[in-house]
DNA sequence: CTAATAGTGTCTCTCAGACACTATCCG
DNA sequence: CGGATAGTGTCTGAGAGACACTATTAG
């Protein structure tokens, strides 16, 4: 019978790509410098006895980035086996957004942020999983509004295309991605004020009803 | 430093949910009898030294099910600390898709197929990965021909039709149908005889190419 | 007033869905 | 010929993309 014991079991860790829009930089991703060789890589641990991915996904970033309360998604898990030079080693790829404010605390010596397009030299797989990481976040914002929540609970539509534009790459004509974003938000009834020209709606969104009517 | 051996491992399982399309069924999932209790459950086993999830898929399908030549592709981690009364153990839920032919060597006494709508009672989270698995293979049917083969290289648009409509869950429209696959196939030339009406063209899948223009 | 931004009317093109027609086999 | 199946023309409605117009603010 098939005795827990009987196999040698490999080590399980959790790479996170940790993903946010930055005014400046526009869509980027943490990396944190690698403690004893040179180089960046993406944060990560091993998963400890008694543990879920998600949470180990939470005390890697809490530990070598400073940053907590994330929501990670697992991606994929890389097991090919010369892939990690410490041994049998499976990593869980995970991705988690989280608003620019969050990563404000971060650890400012051990860590950047670095364009997804061009995210330098990374070590192992690490590149591949944040290739991953942008595709399933830029899946998710085309068909529905930040529901990442790298906005607060209330915006206008200006700010929401600006976040959409910086996640997608590439500009998003104004008219449309309006259309195509009302059926999934709710005027607030406030409006903005100070602003150079015509005050813009305050939206919420819309609390995950049926959007087919 | 990060030593291998600090930390206990977690067991690494693989289960996975192997589809194909039964002339009778309709779309079915292969189970099989559980060893030591009673019950059903997708096959799985443990992951092996020096083994990649791949090939612990393969060999727990030719192990308990008598089935070689398989796809699979990942589903998701799962990881909850209760999921399995032998201690910790993750499991990497997988999906196969394979052509029906390829069951017929399956073991009759200790394996059966059952329609994917209504799975029966399945141990642990199996009947969550069934459901994600049908999902996945659902969601691929929907954007291209028959991507995992279950028809053989050329079929006549009926063929493809009527698996697509197994995988659906539902009737195609004939016309919609055949437009929506035009660009994705070739015409061989050739055509069926033999059968009842009009005889029908044969194709095959494009190769690839990009399919914009 | 102009500049700037927000919101919307409307035209066009494409495409899915639906219906119906023509085409080609068997018997 | 009739019955069955394959292939296609065509209409309609929905929706994306694009352009341009109106609306409302600051200065």
């Amino acid at each position: 019978m098939n005795n827990l014991t009987d196999y040698p079991r490999p080590s399980v860790a959790v790479d996170t790509a940790v993903l946010t829009v930055d005014p400046g930089s526009g869509f980027v991703v943490l990396q944190v410098r690698r403690a004893q060789g040179r180089g960046w890589a993406l944060p990560g641990t091993f998963l400890h006895e008694g543990e879920i991915l998600a949470d180990a996904v939470e005390r890697s970033l809490a530990d070598k980035a400073n940053i907590r309360g994330l929501s990670p998604r697992q991606l994929h898990v890389f097991d090919a086996l010369g892939r990690d030079d410490r041994g049998w080693v499976l990593s869980v790829a995970h991705v988690a957004v989280v608003p620019p404010e969050q990563l404000a605390s971060r650890f400012a010596e051990t860590t950047r942020l670095v364009p997804v397009h061009a995210p330098g030299r990374l070590i192992y797989d690490h590149a591949d999983i944040v290739r991953l990481a942008v595709d399933e976040v830029r899946a998710r914002y085309a068909a529905m509004p930040d529901p990442d929540g790298l906005l607060g609970a209330e915006f206008t539509l200006r700010d929401l295309r600006l976040v959409h534009e910086a996640v997608a790459g590439h500009d998003l004509q104004r008219d449309t991605f309006r259309r195509a974003m009302e059926p999934h938000i709710v005027a607030t009834g406030a409006t903005t004020a100070g602003g150079r020209g015509r005050p813009a709606e305050l939206f919420r969104r819309r609390p995950a009803r049926d959007t087919t009517r």
